[in-house]
Formats: C-alpha cells, sequence, structure tokens
DNA sequence: TCAAAAAATGAATCATATTCATTTTTTTTG
DNA sequence: CAAAAAAAATGAATATGATTCATTTTTTGA
C-alpha cells in the first residue's frame, strides 16, 4: 500500500512530528515490547516512512529512551512541585514510597519499559536511563540525611543502603505487578515498606512509651523514699 | 578460513561438547555482553560450527539461560549446604545476605549476565531466569516466617516486602557494582542492610538492653522499700 | 566391512535496524 | 510570482547477525 500525499495538506512542524513519533513509539513499545516492537510498526502507526524516524532519533534505542525520559519528567516534576508542601524528612519518604507505587499501577505497559531501560545493556555514556534512576534515589537519599540532621533518624543509618533498601523493594514490586498483573494495594504496601524502614531507622518511638511509664513509676517511688 | 579436520581425533562425547559451549558462552556473554556476544564468536571459541550450537540450543537466549542457570545452580548447592549448621532464622537469613554479596563481588562478568537474565522481555513460560530469583526470595520468606512462628520477628511483619525490601537493597548493590566496579565492603554492607532490617522486624532487642538496666534499678529500690 | 543413524557443517535464508540516493515540500530570492 | 536553493521525507537497498537445512562426515552395530 502506498500513502497517497495530500497535496494541501501541510507538513506537521518538527515539533508535533516529533511528537507523533514518541507517541507512536510508547504505543507500540507498551503493546509489544522493545524487541517485538519494530521501526516499521511505529512508522505505520505514525503514518511516516521509516526512514523519517531516523532524522529525528539516532537509534531504535535513543528513541525508546526519549519515551521512558518524557515520562519521568512529567512524575518528576509533580512530586518537585508536591515535596515542599509536606511537613517533615519523614513523611515526605513516605511520599516518595506512595507516589512510586500509584505510579506503577497506574500503566502497566510502562512497567515494562521502566523495567527494559533500567536493564538495556548501555555501552554508551551513563545512560539517561540511569539518571532516571538517580534522580528518584537523591530524592529519598536528601529525605534521610535531613531526617539524620535533625535528629529523627538514627545518625548511624547508612542513607544509600536504606535508599536501596527502598528502592528495591518497589523495583520488585514493580517486577511482580509488571509480571502477574495482580493489581498493587498502594496504601497497604506502602505502610509495610515504610513500617520496616521506619523502626530501623528512627530515633527513638517504638522504644519511648513504656520506657515513660517505667521513669513515671521510677519517681513515684524515689517520692515515697525521699519524702519532702 | 577452512578448520582441518583430523580425522584420528574422535568426536567428544555430547555431554563434553555441550559443556564446551556453554563454557564458551559464558566466556564471550561477560566480555562482551549479550547482543555483542555473537553465535559466531561463541562457535569460533569452542572450535566448532555454528550450526553445531543449534543442535544443542534452540536459540540464543536459551543458551544464555543455561550459562546463568548453571552459575545459580552451584551457588544454591553451597547454600543448601550450608544453611542447616546455622542457628537460627535470625542468623540464616544474614547468611543469605552476606553469601549474595560474596558472589556479587566474586565476578563482575556474571553480575551483567545475572542482571540480563532479570529482565530480558520473557515472552516464554515463567522463565528460568525468574525462577531463581524466586528460588532466593524462598529461602529468605521462609527463614523470615520461622522467626515469627518462634517469636524472634514481629507478627505483623509482611514476610513479602521484607523480602523485597532485602533483594532489592542487593540488586541494586549488584547494579552499582556492575556499573563502576567499584568494589562492594562485604561486611560493611551485611551490617548496613540486616541492621535496619534486623530493627525493623525483632520482636524486642533495642528495646531490651536499656529496660533491663531500668528493671535491675526498680529492684533495688524496692529491696530497700522492703527490707528483709 | 558396509549400511543405517547420528552429528556436524557452513552456505543460504530471513528478519530488522539502519543508510542514502531520489523525490517532495517549503523557503528564499530576484 | 516563478525559479532556485534548502529542508524534509521517502522507501528501496544495505548490513548485520540469528537461524535453517541440504550436504558431508563420523559413529554405530549387524
Amino acid at each position: 500500500m502506498t500513502i497517497v500525499a495530500l497535496k494541501d495538506v501541510p507538513r506537521p512542524a518538527k515539533k508535533q512530528r516529533l511528537d507523533a513519533i514518541v507517541a507512536s513509539a510508547q504505543k507500540v513499545f507498551c503493546a509489544s515490547g522493545f524487541e517485538k516492537g519494530s521501526i516499521e510498526n511505529i512508522a505505520k502507526v505514525a503514518g511516516i516512512a521509516e526512514g523519517t524516524i531516523y532524522r529525528y532519533f539516532d537509534s531504535k534505542r535513543s528513541l525508546l529512551y526519549e519515551v521512558v525520559h518524557r515520562h519521568y519528567d512529567i512524575l518528576f516534576d509533580e512530586i518537585q512541585k508536591t515535596l515542599p508542601s509536606i511537613e517533615s524528612p519523614s513523611n515526605r519518604l513516605r511520599y516518595l514510597i506512595h507516589r512510586t507505587l500509584l505510579t506503577i499501577l497506574d500503566d502497566r505497559g510502562m512497567c515494562r519499559l521502566r523495567v527494559l531501560c533500567r536493564n538495556l545493556e548501555s555501552n554508551e555514556r551513563p545512560s539517561l536511563a540511569q539518571d532516571q534512576n538517580r534522580r528518584m534515589a537523591d530524592m529519598m537519599t536528601h529525605e534521610i540525611k535531613a531526617g539524620m540532621r535533625d535528629g529523627s533518624f538514627r545518625s548511624d543509618t547508612s542513607p544509600s543502603i536504606v535508599c536501596y533498601m527502598i528502592g528495591g523493594a518497589l523495583e520488585l514490586t514493580e517486577y511482580s505487578y509488571m509480571q502477574t498483573g495482580k493489581a498493587i494495594n498502594v496504601d497497604e504496601t506502602t505502610k509495610s515498606i515504610w513500617q520496616t524502614i521506619q523502626r530501623g531507622i528512627n530515633s527513638s518511638d517504638a522504644t519511648e512509651e513504656p520506657l515513660a511509664k517505667l521513669i513515671e513509676r521510677l519517681t513515684q517511688i524515689t517520692d515515697r523514699l525521699d519524702p519532702a
């Protein structure tokens, strides 16, 4: 089949065409995966020739990167806007967990692409994909350090390891959702992750209440021993 | 170049040839990665024709799976032998973390293959690669549940999430090592992961020591109030 | 020793990403 | 406005590398 050129319809602006290519790529990659999703198909969906895609992108892979990059940009923009309105490092960290889980649940096709991007063999520079992960890791690390500074987290906490634990749990949750399609209970999962982390790194909390009671008792006894 | 057939050298046994193919594949994949490591090259290293590989394996991918599968078999065999000699669920869980980190540090090339296998697009059955992860996850889950039963871990622990947190932290550590090549401090990392998890899921522990001191004091005072 | 059967071979096939000479459209200029 | 130059798009041709298969070589066993 040959595409009939309607001479009266002007070519779309560069930006528009770029957007169309990225959108088609997202559709095709989400539906068929990266390997099975062919350039031929993407071009067909965008209604253009294969060669045209290569006027906008170096390679199939850089097209994938652009799809994922745009996706993360939207997510991070929203997070940047929300974070300042949340009170403590503790609550902000909890929000990051919760928000990530919402993103995962939002679109199973995108899970596939995110996971793929993370682990695509990157012969290239430090790769865009990793940047995105580091960006989230940096936000988490930032909150953990803030919490350590203001005394709400233990000072012997290793920010990077805690960050790995949270990030890793989220990745495996995403992976499981991608594979099984079984919906995540976002609130429940947030609670589980948060609870363990919190107990692990909080300065006091759990210990505080029973200790306070004991001290109260001690004081009563002391008062009796030493009456005014 | 044509390989000259020396008629007097008999063909190696099937098992031997299989092993040779797998060994060559491991060498080539570790050195060049999966995409760049060509069947042509693997055949050359094994000293056989490309076609021969396809008499032993369906596809390039199933060859990769076999490489990784054998690697995990060796690891799991050793773990199975060691686990029964370790005392409590707590200590066994700690051992699993430590042992995994040792494996990661052992061979950076294999990190590449493990990571790759985890995230290769699997159109196939529940895929071998996932089996291996599940196997480790099952061992961890088993210990966590045992700890909950015997009262050393909190009963409101979510085994799967704790497992994700440990496994995820290990995966990200591996990933980081694979990318940067910066050696992991195995003992230090084990301690960091374990400390956080332990505080997060242990029934008492951290609380115990200060409480014991308080009780000691209380007893002293009571003794004074109530002399024999 | 010779006829099957099994194994190995490597040239041919196939599937796709990528390139590039040609065509179409847009912009510039006289 | 028309023609020339520049920019964009095209899709057939190329390149790469996995996979197949008709043919050759080796082994088996009667």
